[in-house]
DNA sequence: TCGACTTTACCGACCGGTAAGTAACGGCCC
DNA sequence: GGGCCGTTACTTACCGGTCGGTAAAGTCGA
């Protein structure tokens, strides 16, 4: 019905020649990333459909219509800011976790980065959690495509401590559901500015979730994660 | 600056005389109790700020106004479903926990009531979570203290266990904002009519969320929970 | 007749989005 | 150097539509 625009991946901004650099996100760009980052962080604190396109030119100093000089529409503003944050979670978790080789290694790869990442670039990552009702259809699709790829990532993981015998007997899906509500639940709470540091935050989560789904045998605290 | 009302706790609704019994909950009402489940089932779906009065009165059969003759406004109808939930975590979970006396069967009791109410009434607890922004200052100081107070139960479940020495050395705060990750997920991810029984999940999940913290040595699989 | 309930009609405010105009700036021909 | 043009980066003014909420006039059973 309706015909919807969709950039598949993370829309780069469209930067005439303008300087020489290219930019790797659109979050990157002077202006573009200042719209783009203070838009995240104000749907994160008040909600998309609570946040008005007017409030959002009001914050970054533009009026409307010069807002709309940069973005195409609310919904495409709130789709790069989620690709942007899957791109995150894509670079900093399942890039890293691939490197290593033993499954409980990478899945303590996996917790400890997310929880990092959870514990710093707050804003995006809580609205890609929280907002997918935003979206367009074709939106919605394909970020729920690539989170269905992400769950899919450590639920292998798992499946792989199953087969060896270093995972309790527990449903693979809930446990991949139950670990990720540990660390998406640190948005909601953790404060970076707070009396917790956030390495010894992350330890922590780390060593609660572990624990959680491991036989007690293999699982012990500390430790960066993957050896020599 | 803005007056508000604020019934500090669920308000009942302004059932006339009518009949004799006296209702416990609004939802128990005939017409009001359609509009706020309904209701509860709309914002679930949407999101608050993206659900309107008037769907919601077409949703019940109603025009607008009819709406405004059983609900004072909006935030009101936002703030009683969530006293509506927080009253149901208070019956269901704490009040039942209470019963045991054994830090750590009562925190198998709060993990596994907790469990079981996310996997069943799923809508008004999920808007108690997220929609915090669409309440007025007075409601949402109500709401999040009766959050804090249950998060402060858990806690003390923890500090208690942890003095025991039969809970990992983790920080108290981190482990019970972990084991309410896990169990508010719930309602993100799982749905009562598809292939998992709740049973199972409420059991994995409990599992789960007590060896996450537990040492090794007490927590056993299985068992409803206290004993004789 | 009374009061519980429901309707039609409407309010001002704000929503997402756009049309049209313009100030500033570089490059380019003469 | 002066006149001209195209692009970039905005602005003012405005669109139709929907929002939460209400006034007032019924309707209808007890």
């Amino acid at each position: 019905m309706t015909t919807e625009t969709l950039t598949e991946t993370a829309p780069t901004v469209a930067t005439p020649k303008k300087g020489g650099r290219r930019k790797a996100s659109l979050f990157d760009d002077e202006r573009a990333g200042r719209i783009y980052r203070t838009a995240a962080k104000m749907i994160y604190e008040k909600g998309f459909a609570a946040t008005s396109m007017n409030e959002i030119a009001e914050a970054v100093e533009l009026t409307k219509p010069g807002l709309y000089y940069y973005v195409k529409g609310k919904k495409e503003l709130l789709f790069a800011i989620m690709c942007f944050a899957m791109d995150l979670l894509d670079v900093e978790v399942v890039a890293r976790a691939e490197e290593a080789r033993d499954p409980e290694a990478r899945l303590r790869v996996i917790v400890s980065r997310h929880a990092h990442l959870f514990t710093q670039d707050v804003s995006a990552m809580a609205i890609l959690i929280d907002e997918v009702g935003g979206l367009s259809e074709a939106q919605r699709v394909a970020i729920t495509a690539r989170k269905r790829a992400y769950f899919d990532f450590i639920r292998q993981t798992l499946e792989a401590l199953q087969a060896d015998g270093r995972m309790r007997p527990i449903d693979t899906t809930t446990a991949t559901f139950s670990i990720l509500g540990i660390v998406m639940w640190l948005s909601r709470w953790y404060q970076s500015d707070g009396r917790m540091a956030s390495d010894t935050v992350v330890a922590d989560v780390t060593e609660i979730a572990l624990n959680g789904v491991l036989t007690g045998t293999g699982a012990i605290p500390g430790g960066a994660g993957f050896g020599p």
